[in-house]
RNA sequence: GGCGCCGUGGCGGAGUGGUUACGCAGAGGUCUGCAAAACCUUUUAUGCCGGUUCAAUUCCGGUCGGCGCCUCCA
């Protein structure tokens, strides 16, 4: 399985450290609101990665973890902490938003049918461990203390502008003015900030250094290192990610074990509503919720996520989501084929298609590719039919494919029932008596039950509505 | 200024060095008891200029245009 790795900016073979076993480590939600679609973009195509290495034979082991502190409005280490806005936001303390929020992202993740992350770990659950890391880089001489919190010195850290390709030079020619005159970089940034003098947070803990709260990238290189150990085999996170946050857990965690941190980085685009960016800004944030409102459902929102390249901008429309209902009702009609033998045509190649999907989807994601393999197999299906129970099984075995990678469920595994195949049998009947009455009766009848039908040159044919 | 992405038919959006997925919307038609489905036709597109090639939408260079991140944000 190849995959693009933003260190290298290049497609390379996964090669876990310990195979089968691949360590994956995701940047999660900051749980201070609701989550919009483009987030749910972004996780979606996460769980994608962990489909496809559990189908290429790896045993993915994945933590995804919950910010619900220190996440500051700016991320340069100004303003207020996301929760805590909230908080005063929704007329409640932090820690109800957090829960509440994380609650509610929980329930998504299912709601979603994503695969069950091994650890979804918080950062407030982590304070201990954020502590500790703090104290390793303070006994290595990478930090140092100013009137606001403590701070990762950058300087110290030669290859810091290495991932992301930073000019820090040029950089600072465009940036905003810093604020901070304290900090010795421009680029240094908190890792334990001190509680306001004025007013109390919600969220405080103490330290050695004071009472205060961790800094944002503090809990990624905190929480990884627990749960998957020194180097992580993919970390994956948005692309908006790669010049702060990813530099930032870079610069901890490998300053703290002098290893590599990550070995492969995969990194998500943004999508695009209108030709704009979704922000709280332009107040064009969709929810699940919005979407079910209008009568699509989820399953139709995973699939219209997948059929776009998880690296380009891709964008989302109205007409585009009822696009992807509709493939989705043809590829489940199309799984229902396998109760149906028909006589005629070419036969089902399954090693053929089986190759076809896999090569797709193994190659950086291909999901474009590997939904045009589908659709390529529909379209077979849909002009040969399926001949006999073997091939049945065949058609099966794609189908437990397919949604295994896509997280759908096309295939839902059940016949129609003997009663509906009767009524089926007796409008046949009907129709050969040429008793229209009764034959459009009996077909009403199955609509209702949600059975459609499709009157064939060489036989009828059934869909669920 | 730095890093990166993209320019495809009415719309969205793919693949492909030579025969143009798929979905949505519109028009006409074949088939059908009707319906549905399928298929056919309809305006069969690839920003612009060069280069490589027998052949480029597909590769390379340039150019114009759009976008993202660097600032809240996945």
């Amino acid at each position: 399985m190849k995959l693009y790795n933003t260190l290298t900016r290049q497609i390379e073979e996964i090669t876990p450290l310990q195979a089968p076993t691949v360590t994956v480590y995701t940047c999660g939600p900051t749980v201070y609101d609701y989550p919009h679609i483009g987030n749910w973009f972004t996780f979606i195509r996460y769980d994608l990665l962990i489909r496809t290495l559990r189908m290429s034979g790896f045993e993915p082991k994945w933590v995804l973890n919950i910010t619900d502190v220190g996440h500051l409005v700016s991320d340069a280490d100004e303003g207020e902490d996301k929760l805590e806005k909230g908080a005063k936001r929704e007329g409640k303390t932090a820690w109800d938003v957090a829960k509440f929020y994380a609650d509610y992202f929980t329930e998504g993740l299912k709601r979603l049918n994503f695969t069950q992350p091994h650890e979804l770990p918080k950062a407030t659950e982590h304070i201990a461990e954020q502590i500790q890391l703090v104290k390793e880089l303070e006994a290595k001489g990478f930090t140092y203390v100013i009137d606001d919190g403590v701070y990762y010195d950058t300087s110290k850290f030669p290859k810091y502008a290495d991932f992301a390709r930073l000019d820090l030079d040029e950089q600072q020619a465009g940036a905003r003015v810093e604020v901070n005159a304290q900090k010795r970089n421009p680029t240094d940034f908190a890792l334990w900030k001190f509680s306001p003098k004025d007013h109390q947070r919600d969220m405080e803990w103490d330290s050695p250094w004071g009472k205060g709260f961790p800094g944002w990238h503090l809990e990624c290189s905190a929480m990884s290192r627990k749960y998957l150990g020194d180097t992580l085999d993919i970390h994956s996170g948005g692309i908006d990610h790669v010049p702060v946050h990813h530099t930032n857990e870079i610069a901890q965690s490998e300053a703290a074990t002098g290893k590599p941190f990550a070995n492969v980085w995969m990194h998500t685009n943004h999508i695009l509503i209108n030709d704009e960016k979704i922000s709280k800004s332009l107040n064009n944030g969709i929810t699940l919720e919005d979407i079910e409102a209008k009568g699509f459902s989820l399953e139709a929102f995973r699939l219209h996520v997948l059929e776009s390249h998880y690296r380009s901008q891709s964008k989302f429309s109205w007409e585009s989501l009822e696009a992807a209902q509709n493939r989705l009702k043809a590829y489940q009609q199309m799984a229902d084929m396998v109760y149906q033998p028909t006589t005629t045509g070419e036969k089902l190649d399954k090693h053929k298609w089986r190759m076809e999907l896999e090569a797709s989807i193994q190659n950086d994601l291909d999901t474009p590719k590997f939904l045009a393999v589908v659709s390529a197999l529909s379209a077979h299906v849909t002009e040969n039919g399926i001949h006999n129970e073997g091939e049945a099984e065949d058609l099966q075995f794609l189908f437990h494919l397919i949604d295994e990678v896509l997280g759908t469920n096309l295939f839902w595994g059940n016949d129609i029932t003997e009663e509906q195949k009767q009524i089926i049998a007796e409008r046949e009947k009907a129709r050969e008596n040429k008793d229209w009455a009764k034959s459009d009766e009996l077909r009403d009848q199955l609509t209702e039950q949600g059975i459609g039908l499709n009157d064939m040159p060489n036989g009828t044919i059934w869909f669920r509505l």
